[in-house]
DNA sequence: GCTCTAACTACTACAAGTGAAAGTCAGGTA
DNA sequence: TACCTGACTTTCACTTGTAGTAGTTAGAGC
């Protein structure tokens, strides 16, 4: 239940991890928060209030966290209008927030998996225009991955509540 | 940048996601101290005051969470007795815990991509008795995956401290 | 100028994670 | 029996995340 340590690293008595990029990464966005507002963007929410309702945060939260991952390069902060209506701001995912996909999607699949009833979570993720699953995982960089392009998410049974837009 | 939605799920203002995978892992294994565990795990640690060690972490920090995982399942708590010694406890990784590999190393992977020099972080994720990089991502379940056999970690650079036995 | 609304900002309270240090405990050795 | 050590447990201080509520702001419409 361990991967094999490399030749250098075989005696896992004589080393240890400087620098893990796992704290790093946990230090900055591994909050529920930040995961779930990193979700709803991977699901095309862009606006202020609309992260709020779909996550169930508080103005608060969303906020901060917005701020927060727009200072970080996460999310881009890009101005619109709609006729009729003052400027405003949405937030999109800059390809280094984008790149998160499969650390989000791994989560997910992780709790489908073992937190979940039989069936599933409430989403399944498939490739694009099939009803194929996806799964995330390890496979050699020359093999074929998916893109975001090449993924689509599917309601899974009736866990999806109606009515909140 | 986002994932498409299938038919039901089009109108993203007309549902809201119920009982989230990612909302519910990130509740129950979403800290920091948590993934380093599962790092340490992963890298074939089994030991308490190695898990301290090799993490960083406080006694009380690691008793707590060895606890919390042991209790939901992804660690077995197992005696062992060497000669001389008392009987003690070591902790190894359920396959319900070792199946968070992905999403360990996805943010590994992340952290490797954009919080590090461009050399990347301490250690290189390779496919086994090769040199070929390994990429967390998805693919369609019927392509080949790696599993954590397949895995190999080697040093990247001289990231590595010595002498933590 | 006044109102309305989306998008914040501030404030309070509480829970949880983290870190340091000290205390406990079981069972081995001297 | 006394001591020693690894493996925890407890306590306290501090920080951060979360939740609720209230207040502020920038413009468009009236």
């Amino acid at each position: 239940m361990s991967v094999k340590l490399n030749g250098a690293l075989e005696d896992r008595g004589a080393w240890r991890v400087e620098n893990c990029s796992i704290a790093m990464t946990m230090d900055i966005i591994g909050t529920r928060s930040s995961m779930l507002i990193l979700r709803e963007a991977l699901y095309g929410t862009t606006r202020f209030d609309d992260f709020v309702r779909r996550t169930r945060g508080t103005d608060a939260i969303v906020s901060a966290r917005l701020k927060h991952l727009t200072e970080i390069g996460l999310f881009e902060k890009r101005p619109y209008q709609e006729e009729g209506k003052r400027k405003r701001y949405e937030y999109v995912l800059t390809p280094k927030g984008a790149d998160l996909m499969p650390a989000v999607f791994a989560l997910m699949q992780w709790g489908d998996r073992h937190l979940q009833p039989d069936d599933g979570g409430p989403l399944r993720l498939v490739k694009r225009g099939t009803d194929i699953p996806v799964v995330i995982g390890p496979h050699a960089r020359s093999e074929a991955q998916l893109e975001i392009d090449d993924l689509e998410i599917a309601a899974n049974g009736n866990w999806i509540e109606q009515g909140h837009a």
